[in-house]
Order: C-alpha cells, then structure tokens, then sequence
RNA sequence: GGGCCUGUGGCGAAACUGGCAGACGCGACAGACUUAGGAUCUGUUGGGGUAACCCAUGGAGGUUCGAGUCCUCUCAGGCCCA
C-alpha cells in the first residue's frame, strides 16, 4: 500500500518547474537589455567538480542559502546573476578513462548531466542561459588565452626544480596539493606516497604579487578566520640577509634570520642537508660523514625534520665560518632541522634565543651567549625567543629589540655583508600537470625555445587518444600523440596541461558574458555584474581557503593591471558553510555508510522540504549532523501551511479549506505578518537562515490558530515562503488568486508601527532577581515607568517593605530596585 | 609548539549594542479524534523542591545594579599552520 503524502510535493514540485523554465523567468538581463536598469546582485556558489558519486546534501546547503538570497534580492527589484557551471577538468575522469578506457568527455558529459539534473530537482532558481563547462573548448580557449596574456607579462616561465611527484597518480603536484601525514608526505588526493624530484616544469609567478595579495585582504568582507589563513600562507616575514665569509675559502654564505638583533649570539651556522655548497665546503676528514647523513634526511619528511620534539640530528662539516658582526670563527654544521625550502637554506644559529638551535646546541654541546634580555627574569639555561634588551651585543647593548634591528641592519648594509630582506613563505605556482584531461598549453617548442601561440590559434583542442596512461617516466600522456605533438615545421608542442585550479580561477567572469565569442567577456558585462567590490555574496567550502581563493585573487589582479576588470578583488563577501556530517555525527563517506542521498530525501520528503530543513538544522558555517527526523519536521511544517489553504475531502482529495475568508486582517494577525517580514528580511541579508525559517513557523503557528483565515494573510505568507519553499509558495499564492508567478513578485512591506504591541511585559527585579512584572506600554518613559514602579501596589511585596536605594530603569527592557 | 574557531536541556539550536536563559524544531509524556496510528489536533516538557523558592550556559576567578555575552586563567573538541 502506498503510504499517503502529508500534501501533493511530487505533483506541485514538478509543475511549477516546468512553469519556470517555460516562463523563463530567471534569465538575467545583460546591460543594455530591458532589466538591466535595476541594481544587480551577483550571487555565486563556487561551482561543483561533477564526481560520478553525485551531489550530496552538503553542496545543497550553500545551494539552497544561495539561492534564498538570490530569490530574495530578485523580489526585492533587483537584477540578479545567479549562474551555475561545472569545474569539469580532473583526475577522476581521467583514471577512469585508464581503467576502462572510456573518454574522460563521456565520463564527464554523463555526470554533469546527472549533477544538473539533482540540481534542476531542488527547484534552484540559476540562469541556466549561462551554464559554463570548463572542459568545453568555447571556455577553455579563454583560459588558454588568460594563460597566454601571463606569459607575455613574464609571469609564466619555465623551470627545472625539485618537484612533488606522485608515482601512482602519475603526476607532479603543488605543494598545496601534498599533505604532511605521520606516514611521510602524501599526496592530497588519493594519500599516495609522493617524492621530490627535479624536473621540468611550467611556473606562475604569484610570488611577484604576495604583497598585494596579503594587503588587499582587509578590503574583503570574508570570515576573519580565512583571511587568516591567506596571510599565514603568504607568510610575509621581515629580517635580514647575512653574509657569513668561510674561512680559507672564496665562499660566502647567505643566511636568512628575522632576529638580525641576536648576530652576536651566533655560535654556528647551519646548512640543510640539500644545501649546494656542502660538498665543496665539506673538510675531507667529514665527507663521508656528511655524504651519509645527507642520504639518510632524504627519506624524511619535513614535519619530522622541523618538529621540535624530535631529536635533532647533525654533523659538523668541518669548517668554520666568520661572523661578520665580532669576526668571530662559528663552526658550520649540516642538519636537516633547516629546510632547503626556507630562506636561504641556512641559518645563522644563535641558541640562546630560538628553540630550535637552542635543543640543537644542548644535543651537540655547542655555546650559548645570551645577547637579549627580557623584561621579566627566566631561569638561566633555557632559551628566550621573545624581545627584550640587547646584551653582550657591543654597539647593540642597551637597545630595545626593534632598535637594534634597524641598527644592525644599516650596520651590515653599510659594510655590504648583508641586507634588510622581506621574506614570503608563499612559493610560485607549479602550474603544469602530467595528465590529459586538462587545457593544454598554448606553447609551442623550437628546441629549447618556447614560443606563444596566437590568439587566433584558440582553443587548442586535445588530441583523441585511445592511451590515457602516463608513462612511468613522468612524461605526459600527450606526448604519446605524435602527430598532435610534432608540427610540420618540426617544432613540437608543449605536452603537459593546466592543472585543475586554472578553469576555477576566471569562471565567475565569464558568468557576466557567457556567449561572448569575441573576447573573455566584454568590459560592459564585467563593468555591470563585477561593479560594486565584484561578486557580492559568494558561498562555498572552506578548503578552497588557500588554494582556489588565493589563485584566483592572484589571476584577477593580472587581469586588473590589464585593465580587464575594474576592481582589484574578485569577490567581496564570502561566506564558508559548514560540513554537514551523517546521522552518527562522523562525516559523511561511502565507507561509513551513513551518505544521505538527495535524490532518496526529494522523493520521500519534497525539494521545499529538503531546502527548508537544511536552512533550519543550524547556523551555515557550522558543521552540523543530519537528521532523518528533523527532516521529517520540516515536512509537518510545510504540510500545517499547506493546510490552511486546503483540507483533505473524505474522498482524499484536497479541496479549499473553508475556513479561508475575504474579510480584514484582525490586529494581531497584522503584527504578526509585520514582525514576520522585519525578521525575515534581516535574516535573510545575514544568512541566518535558520531563525528566518523559526520566524515563518511562529507565523504559521499564528495563523493555524485562527478559526477564520484572511487570504491576504496567506498570499502574504507565500510571498515571504516563496525564497525557502518556492514550489509550496506558487502553489499556494496561485490557489489563493495571487498575480503572476510568486517567485516574481514584491517582496512584502509593512508599517513600522505594526511591529510595536500596545503593552509589553517589563520585568522588575529587587537586586537583580526578578519579583514581579509590569504590564506597561512599549514607549513608556524612564519617568513613567518610575512612577508606575514606585506606586505599585504590590511593591512592598517585591521589595519586603526595603527602601529603594537605587532604581536602574531600561525602557522596554528591565527595571532594577536596588536595595540595602 | 603557534594561530583561529566552538563548548547552552535527552538532541539540533535561540538570545539585538551586557537586561526575564532555553525562541523554533526534534524526541518524550499525557489527552482528543480513530477499527488502527509511526497521520492529525490540544497540552506538558532544563534540574531540584509539596511549596514560596533555589540551582543551572565546560570549569575557576574578576568587572558590573545585572554576565551565555566583557576581562584573566583553565579544561575539552575542531580547523589551519609548523
């Protein structure tokens, strides 16, 4: 028997789907055309990867948010950009294409169908005039040829450097793309094994906008968190270069510190292990030494290499170094806790202030001269890495830390053996990737040469393979396509292709001018959509905080400088949601078990329902547990209001309840509806989805109450549901006669005095506990409300017949008698 | 080790610039309508106490007439970085 549904979603929800697309009504007019006079609201999800497991409830949190605000600002009479596309280039295509064979193309074809039909099932109101493909040649041209306006600014080069290499995904990977893990380092997807190897490779220089990129964060409306974690990314560190001369040698070494102060309490210099002075420096007695102690930290990883608990392990080279500062002879040591990758690859070790060299000297017995000290006495014999005062310094002694930097600093300038340096820890971007399944290069080799190809030579397409399997070489799987790869004039072409983050870092452009053959998009479009700080409300994950949002910010400020955009950021609010893990609180996953399936909650509960309910489970950017049962409300909620339009017959049927009535709205109803849009308005602007939807069921609680049901309540009602149960709010504005589509209509108004009761409670406390309540007007004076207080009959009850000291009074808020 | 965030009923959570802690929902309990109820409706529901009242926002202090909210310390969990 088929269990009965608590009101018709399956039939409603469908229809006014139909209804919308064939209305066409939420196209978003280009300037120029009719429409495009109203303030725009561009309002983004960052688009989906379409996996072949499907979309899952947690993308459809932002979706729906999304979408409530866009809905929202379109009643509202604004023109909203609201698109959706897909970040269709990627690795699992691909290795499904080795596996079986298939082309990544198909693969990906039938999963962003699947994803856009769960997506069309939510009732989302996109623009689907604008869906984008990254892997759709008529995109990927502009990519290419973004990627070509870089490489004529010198911002693309090529260089041979030590890479992360992944053996099984057959790939070079970012270093953003390789994770720390106990077992050694890992490669993000897929936690296979990955190792350094140097190679030739395709680099973004995003080092050369650090600074702007860390600068221009405080223009963002972005959670300060995330923000946070850009800036420790970019990690700007401001010190100084010392040069350190090697005794009986023409070598100099360079080493980087942040603490130039502390120069005189250097007692010995370290190289990292891949240091490329260590062998000519090294003394004959230590090669083998040295040359064993190398090979052994190779096989390290940096976590266990730096962290401080670890042992610390190294070997003197066998030479001596000159301080520049004293003249002093430091001896030179290799250990692995410096890293290649940081500075210079050497380090200036003063012990007796930073930890590192402090457990290293312990371990080794080398000297500890303490040269600053701190405003507060520590125990002698530990290591004090804070500011202070200089000491055992010559002519530092006595100034202050920041004093003795600058000192120091023009001391070493003056004498050419060092300089003020600015660090980051931000590196360029390897941007090549030894796969098929992305935009190749628009290069082509002459020999060692590389040359652009012309604008007029885009897109350039892949190549059919019927091969997709890189070579264990590291060599691309391109390369196996000869007579794409070599030209006739004998020149070849580049073979590996862009990684995934290069479709993401310019989709939302080209959502402001889709169909634009012509150019990337047209200054008009751009002007319009991105004026105002850019994308006014973008959503999305908060593990894209590094990677996307930082490439793509560094993208669109090379199309700045180009004059290309006309605001330096892309996106000038955004909003991370949370995760929203399964029903056993553990997150989400296949393995688990515990993956709830939109398709399975649509049919069961209804897309309104579905939307409500992730709105209402808590705040977005928390991480929250999903409930069958709380799923189960929301559907109770929307069944109550879609009874006070309809009663079931005897028969089953729904028929026009009769208790709906033409007459006037009584006082409270008013208030009610006037408190409800004030409430929900704001919520709304603050994506507090969840007390917006708490404030509906208040609403709906009041007027399931109400034994005769005015029908400008309900149309009311309907258009204040319509962003959060669209397909409900239709139905039931279109059954009560309501004008046109709901979805376009006026978002409701009401009258400010509405929103005030003709007597509220105040509560009276007799120091700070409450006794008794007023019933007293909401605009009552502090005077008035004294007088109310201390002429009360029951006050002596309050206070126990005390004498009132001291009275607090808040008007509408509290009254306080303080007394002995 | 550093940075950031989060700790409130049995559960998800509310609480504007400090002003009646627990809105709204889930669950539970009781009742109504029912052949039936895992439907619907009505009521109750932080803990303790017969009660007036007392105790409660991870813990300990502090500021204040008044603290979930501000300050100091501390514990637990999460994320990021080393």
């Amino acid at each position: 028997m088929q269990t009965r549904s608590p009101y018709p979603f399956a039939e409603i929800e469908p229809r006014w789907q139909e209804i919308w697309a064939n209305a066409d009504c939420f196209r978003a007019p280009q300037p120029g055309e009719k429409g495009a006079e109203k303030p725009k609201k561009y309002i983004l999800d960052m688009f989906p990867y379409p996996s072949g497991a499907g979309l899952h409830v947690g993308h459809l949190e932002g979706y729906t948010a999304t979408d409530i605000v866009a809905r929202y600002w379109r009643m509202r009479g604004n023109n909203v950009l609201h698109p959706m596309g897909w970040d269709a280039f990627g690795l699992p295509a691909e290795q499904h294409a080795v596996q079986t064979g298939t082309h990544p193309r198909l693969t990906t074809k039938k999963n962003i169908d699947n994803f856009r039909r769960q997506i069309q099932a939510m009732g989302f109101s996109y623009d689907w005039s604008r869906e984008i493909d990254t892997t759709d040649p008529d995109y990927f041209r502009w990519t290419q040829w973004i990627f070509l306006q870089l490489y004529d600014r010198g911002l693309a080069y090529v260089a041979e450097a030590p890479v992360w290499y992944c053996p099984a995904l057959g790939t070079v990977l970012a270093n953003e793309e390789v994770l720390n893990t106990a077992e050694g380092p890992r490669s993000e997807r897929g936690n296979h094994p990955v190792e350094k190897r140097p190679m030739r490779q395709w680099m973004l220089r995003i080092t050369e906008y650090a600074e702007r990129l860390l600068q221009d964060l405080d223009m963002l409306d972005w959670p300060e968190s995330l923000k946070e974690m850009q800036r420790n990314w970019i990690g700007k560190s401001e010190g100084a270069e010392v040069h350190f001369r090697v005794d009986g040698s023409d070598h100099t070494i360079p080493v980087y510190t942040t603490r130039p102060d502390t120069l005189f309490g250097a007692t010995y210099v370290v190289l990292s292990p891949e240091h490329p002075l260590v062998p000519a420096l090294t003394s004959p007695a230590q090669a083998t030494a040295v040359e064993k102690y190398r090979k052994d930290s190779s096989s390290k990883s940096d976590l266990d290499r730096t962290d401080l608990a670890k042992t610390k392990t190294g070997v003197p080279i066998g030479r001596l170094a000159v301080n520049p500062v004293n003249g002093e002879n430091v001896p030179l040591w290799v250990a692995d806790y410096v890293l290649a990758s940081y500075g210079t690859g050497a380090v200036m070790a003063v012990p007796a202030h930073d930890e590192r060299d402090f457990e290293f000297a312990k371990t080794f017995d080398l000297p500890i001269r303490e040269v600053v000290r701190g405003p507060d006495s520590h125990p002698a014999d530990t290591c004090f890495s804070g500011e202070g005062v200089n000491v055992n310094s010559g002519f530092l002694d006595g100034q202050p830390t920041q004093q003795a930097k600058e000192t120091i600093i023009g001391w070493l300038e003056s004498r050419k053996q060092g300089r003020r340096q600015v660090r980051y820890k931000l590196r360029d971007w390897l941007f090549s990737r030894q796969r098929y399944w992305g935009e190749p290069f628009p290069i082509v080799w002459d020999g060692e040469k590389h040359q652009p190809l012309t604008p007029e030579d885009l897109p350039l397409t892949l190549p059919e393979m019927q091969d997709y399997q890189p070579s264990p070489t590291g060599e691309a799987p391109l390369a196996k396509a000869r007579s794409w790869v070599h030209l006739p004039d004998g020149r070849i072409r580049e073979t590996n292709t862009m990684p995934q983050w290069a479709g993401s870092c310019w989709y939302y452009l080209r959502f402001c001018d889709p169909k634009n053959s012509q150019a990337p998009w047209s200054l008009e479009s751009e002007k319009y959509w991105m004026g105002d700080g850019g994308v006014d409300l973008y959503v999305g994950g908060a593990e894209h905080a590094v990677l996307h949002l930082l490439y793509a910010r560094f993208w669109h400020k090379v199309l700045f400088d180009l004059k290309l955009v006309s605001h330096p950021e892309p996106f000038r609010r955004l909003v991370n949601q949370g995760i929203i893990l399964g029903e056993d609180n553990r997150k989400m996953s296949k393995s688990s078990g515990n993956v709830v399936n939109p398709d399975d909650v649509i049919a069961q509960h209804g897309a309104d329902a579905l939307r409500v309910f992730e709105m209402f489970m808590g705040p977005l950017e928390q991480m929250k547990p999903w409930s069958s049962k709380g799923m189960e409300g929301a559907v109770r909620f929307l069944a109550r209001i879609w009874r006070l339009v309809c009663e079931e017959h005897e028969s089953g049927e729904w028929v026009t309840s009769p208790a709906l009535t033409d007459s006037p709205q009584d006082l409270e109803t008013v208030r009610a509806l006037a408190k409800a849009t004030a409430k929900v308005s704001s919520d709304i602007e603050s994506l507090q989805m969840n007390t917006a939807v708490s404030t509906l069921m208040i609403l709906v609680n009041h007027l399931t109450g109400l034994s005769s049901r005015p029908k400008s309540a309900i149309l009311h009602l309907a258009r204040l549901l319509a962003p959060f149960a669209p397909h409900l709010a239709e139905e039931i504005y279109h059954r009560l006669g309501g004008d046109g589509l709901v979805s376009l209509a006026d978002w409701p108004t009401y009258r400010p005095e509405d929103l005030l009761e003709e007597t509220v409670e105040l509560p009276v406390q007799v120091n700070s506990k409450v006794r008794g309540k007023l019933k007293i007007s909401p605009r009552a004076t502090r005077e008035e409300i004294e007088a109310v207080v201390r002429n009360h009959a029951e006050l002596p009850l309050w206070t126990g017949g005390k004498k009132i000291d001291k009275m607090v009074i808040v008007p509408g808020r509290i009254v306080n008698c303080i007394c002995a």
